[in-house]
DNA sequence: CCTCAACCATACAGTACTGTATGGATGAAT
DNA sequence: ATTCATCCATACAGTACTGTATGGTTGAGG
């Protein structure tokens, strides 16, 4: 072939990826990104048509790892459906980056449908999941729906949620919540 | 006095909520405020200093508001915890304009330490008002806790999750997850 | 009718981008 | 050594704002 890359369509997908994290989708503009990755534009232009086709893979990116990429880590570990419940919601709990990307698409697919669309999709393959493992020791299929919707929503609604617990904290008051949904 | 205000303060305030609700912080510009509201930026610096000043109001604007207008209208009609809870869901089910700028907040929060603050005292406030109802009729205080955590996170999260639950309507599931917490 | 506070339009300079055009530079493969 | 795909820098024109300066315009109160 040819010189080796060196910054790749996929270093463009990656910074774009941090800049959603980080400021939304405004925030992901091309001359800052460049200067992230210590370039110009030149390139840029080279891998892709424009700013919208970045937005698109970034996109492309986050719905291809964000449902496998936690599926995989809880199931990889055995155990029977509440321990993988658990480590489900401990995973949904700590606040790294991929987590970021989650709650910046979310609220980007508010005002865009084709975002709208991928979140989705994204929402059902996870909501699947999690009707697997409470379908396990949960027989009747209303409940286990009620209970997926409370389990996702205290997932989401951890981050986006502000509110002090007095005494406990919000740690103690999340192993409460999810405590009853295992019973 | 003088002259009636064609666009006073008011004015600049209520459209830039709009935009807010509409595009987020990112998308609360001068210029295109001023188009919607069919004048130039002229007099907008008469009444603020910058773009920087009207964010702050609009925020004001919110925090002022965003809580107390949302228990008149529970507590207005009366009736007990359970009936107020009840309306108290429904309404956070709406999905009106006031909803619209609370999930913009709620990302914005994320990026700005100033909007976090805000969105905490108004996050701590309500879960204030939700602790007094299930308080009502449910003794144990982890549990409160727990179930005022729980309807939070369903009234925020039904609003950022996009899935679907097959033959049931979000509706459906949201009163079944909700009958449980008033039990 | 005059005044003055409140408001609006216009013009300007500046910033921070966007996308396009063009001419390199680099290094593995031949 | 040459070629060629891959990548990068620079320059340009254009857009959409920002904040400032300045000089109107408007209409109720005196």
């Amino acid at each position: 072939m040819a010189a080796p890359t060196r910054t790749p369509r996929s270093s463009w997908i990656e910074a774009g990826l941090r800049a959603l994290a980080g400021g939304g989708p405004d925030a992901v503009r091309i001359e800052p990104l460049a200067q992230a990755l210590g370039v110009t534009r030149g390139g840029f232009y080279w891998h892709f048509d424009d700013r919208r086709a970045l937005l698109e893979e970034i996109l492309d990116a986050w719905e291809r790892v964000s449902v496998d990429e936690v599926i995989e880590r809880v199931e990889g570990e055995g155990g029977d459906a509440r321990a993988k419940l658990r480590r489900l919601s401990s995973l949904a709990a700590s606040s790294d980056e991929p987590l970021s990307i989650d709650l910046a698409v979310r609220d980007w697919a508010r005002r865009e449908q084709t975002v709208a669309a991928r979140l989705r999709r994204v929402d059902n393959r996870r909501m699947d999941y999690m009707r697997s493992l409470f379908g396990a020791f949960c027989s009747d299929e209303d409940d286990v729906e009620a209970r997926c919707m409370v389990f996702y929503s205290l997932w989401i609604g951890n981050h986006f949620i502000a509110a002090d617990h007095g005494t406990r904290s919000r740690a103690d008051v999340l192993k409460l919540a999810l405590g009853q949904l295992e019973a």
